[in-house]
DNA sequence: AATAAAAATGTAATTTTATTACTTTCAGTA
DNA sequence: TACTGAAAGTAATAAAATTACATTTTTATT
């Protein structure tokens, strides 16, 4: 990110011919990629040594340079569009393509992240006596992992994955409890019964479940991930590295917010299994 | 990844100097970025056409257009080091950085993925009768997600999470089967265990794990995740999104091998989610 | 095994692109 | 207004990439 904002720096910016060929490379440094320092040049409106004694002045090696720079940084930016998986890629094409796919959705998500909503989520779970991770089918690995996660603090914590036990546990929630569902579409009748049955008792039903959703009317706090289409036969399965990693936050998050007295804690926890070798398994 | 991938693919390996061309790229990428054409042609002892046609031969304009190509992948390969939470960072703070030490890992396990390595793994999943995943603690979801995804396949399948039902089902496994064992640092004493009992019975032991663990020894086949070091108090707890991500390139690659009449199958299982709306969950 | 056809590679010329050396212009200051 | 130094331009040069054409190697066929 560094040249960018190099350009849009002061210091850069002291001559005329500089100016132009800044405001020109801002609003479009996709084109300014595939020019030669002449078209560049005839576009700015001066001439070809400017170009490079401009690029030289970023301390770049020439022109050429100063492209290649350009054009990593525009990389990094912008995760390109995940392509369809075609049934006769080779593996290291179906590697690529589920990496950039998961990496893709991820970006999506956290972009669209509240992170005022996650603040609240975190306090909600810092508050709470006891915490329920409720989630079915592709959610309930989900759940699961969120149980673990959250077996390093003092608050009782419990995953569950199946109807019934989810429907029982309603019934002894109390208001100092908090109740996660967890469901990509938000549109398991099942699970929307389960937040339906827990809203009467008062407790804190935090969903991350897709906006707008049945789901998501019912949770008292809203931790939105939005579905994204399904077209293709063959995609991966991107929604729960989105889920994981949105659960990560809240552990981590809560973790730094119980602070100090805390550490010892999860030192101790660290400990009891390091001495067996189980830790991370 | 895009480049990369097209390189290790067998299409652009047809000719003697692609082959050396692609063998020095690989090797060296980042020292071709800042070549012309005349050295690395000289480097690689071709000549300067031959670099030149190659690059075409890949779609792209011709040298200059290959470097920015493989430079831009380059920049996306490598993300800046995740820098550790300090205990006063923001909510959005966290969030950026829970985000890149994710992304961060997940990079650094696929890059190091051997290709060929999947390639078999796949290969053992498609011909086996019957497939079981085992994990322990943070690996149980990851085997639970496996279970769920591999559930598209007319191949029995089942996830085992605690030591007992790992140890019994062991005693049933044939030659025809595939024991998956996951674990991120390939040291859990009860885990290897398994993998060693279901070592006498002919059955192909596929290990998601550290290489070199005492895990990995004992395995047939292995998918090495290397395990990084967990400095840090606040360390994220990314092993399990690459584990998580294996697991979605597995099931991608099955179902692309599994093929045509497959996709009616695959079909009929979206459709029967769908009409109750709990597809995706 | 010989030979034709096709593909791949190399040589040399050409074109494109970038850089350097030098000159002119412009802005600020006495 | 004339001087100074920075900035910009012109034209020449050098570097880099590409094309056209010749040669070699590979492959398929008889």
């Amino acid at each position: 990110m560094s040249l960018m904002a190099d350009l849009q720096n002061h210091e850069a910016r002291r001559s005329k011919s500089a100016r132009k060929l800044i405001d020109f490379v801002l609003a479009e440094p996709q084109a300014v990629v595939s020019m030669s320092i002449a078209t560049l040049a005839a576009s700015v409106g001066v001439s070809e040594p400017t170009v490079n004694r401009f690029c030289k002045g970023l301390g770049l090696k020439g022109f050429p340079d100063f492209k290649l720079t350009l054009n990593a940084e525009l990389a990094r930016a912008e995760p390109r569009i995940a392509r369809d998986i075609e049934p006769d890629d080779s593996t290291s094409q179906i590697i690529a393509k589920v990496f950039e796919a998961n990496h893709a959705s991820l970006t999506r998500v956290l972009n669209r992240l509240d992170s005022q909503a996650v603040e609240q989520a975190v306090s909600a779970l810092d508050k709470a006596r006891s915490i329920i991770f409720c989630g079915l089918g592709a959610s309930a690995p989900v759940a699961i992992d969120a149980q673990h996660k959250f077996l390093r603090f003092f608050t009782p914590v419990v995953a569950h994955t199946e109807m019934i036990s989810q429907r029982m546990i309603t019934a002894s929630l109390t208001p100092e409890d908090c109740l996660v569902c967890i469901s990509y579409t938000g549109r398991t009748r099942a699970l929307t019964e389960v937040a339906e049955l827990a809203a009467d008792t008062g407790a804190t039903i935090l969903g991350i479940t897709a906006p707008n959703s049945p789901l998501a009317t019912v949770c008292t706090q809203l931790l939105a991930i939005e579905a994204d289409e399904d077209t293709d036969l063959y995609t991966p399965m991107t929604s729960r590295i989105a889920q994981l990693t949105l659960i990560d936050i809240l552990a981590t998050s809560l973790a730094l917010r119980k602070g100090d007295g805390f550490d010892a804690h999860l030192l101790a926890v660290k400990q009891r299994l390091t001495n067996t070798r189980q830790q991370l398994d």
